[in-house]
DNA sequence: TATTGTTATACTCTATAACTATA
DNA sequence: TATAGTTATAGAGTATAACAATA
């Protein structure tokens, strides 16, 4: 049903309430795991996890930030981190000499490998446990279908202001 | 490809990644609705709101604290801002002079006021604007239990450790 | 002794603005 | 001029430990 835009269906604060629970819970459960096992935060684990995906162990600094909603600054900052112990390396570009690549080193791969079967086995026994595979799939559906449509929907009063990627022409 | 996952299934991990994706995007918005709105953090906001529920608008720093998974001297700096901007007062409790009270003012439930509709709204576009009835049906059913899960299920290694709330015989 | 809460403190993280260099 | 990244800096937030007061 289309609601006043002033109220939700008590079934729809009733999901929200519990996706904000499980959000808080899962994140807080993960970030202690991923800090015992690989002394990571979960924004650098996102970022190796980013650089394992990738089929080089590289990306840009700006694909990187892009990835995690970051300022460069912020990026640059835990890039450094990850470079004091060894987990990437960072070099200019050869294409553009302004790029800076990121590369993951075979200790950053080592640490990966350290961190992502705790990193697995506690999705097993904080969220799947209890979900059958219709379940599952069900969710799979609707949050990506959710995640795409965030994706694709721009902040909306922030919205004349212009973005990181795509080149827009500035409305001065 | 992803690096073979050493037991999840596929569908799991987008479910996964699809929750992890939804939930930042999410986050970020409603932080910024509500710092847009009111000047408020999303922490600020769950206290106030947790005070609103409440049927006299008063809680106990521990229980506050019990909800919110934060240390006791974050929930202190937390209050101590609400307090400083008149959006709470803090009094000793009548019934435990070591407990204290928190009540929302006038002021708070007025802020709470200006916030809650942006917040629905933002709801609205963000996340309700592409699932059916059922999807939300589903996905209130599904993190219901997970949340529920979550709720009873212990940090594992962190296990030996008091709880705050639940008075459980230490296990010496 | 155990519980409630505050304080002191140190640390992590994030963003903004100014800056350098390359395109 | 526009883009990529770094640096300087400042601010918010969080946690740990020591502490005071009450039960």
């Amino acid at each position: 049903m289309d609601q006043p835009p002033s109220s939700l269906t008590s079934t729809q604060l009733t999901a929200y309430f519990a996706f904000t629970e499980v959000s808080s819970l899962l994140r807080h459960a993960v970030e202690q795991q991923l800090r015992d096992a690989g002394n990571l935060s979960y924004v650098q684990f996102q970022l190796l996890a980013r650089l394992g995906d990738s089929p080089d162990g590289q990306r840009r600094m700006t694909d990187l930030a892009d990835g995690v909603v970051y300022s460069r600054s912020g990026l640059t900052y835990q890039a450094q981190l990850l470079e004091q112990r060894g987990l990437v390396t960072r070099a200019p570009s050869a294409d553009d000499e302004r790029s800076v690549v990121v590369t993951l080193t075979e200790a950053g791969r080592d640490i990966l490998a350290t961190v992502f079967p705790g990193h697995i086995e506690a999705l097993h026994h904080l969220l799947f446990a209890t979900l059958s595979d219709d379940d599952v799939d069900e969710l799979a559906r609707i949050l990506g279908r959710a995640a795409e449509h965030l994706r694709a929907t721009p902040p909306r009063s922030a919205a004349p202001r212009r973005r990181k990627t795509s080149p827009e022409r500035a409305a001065p």
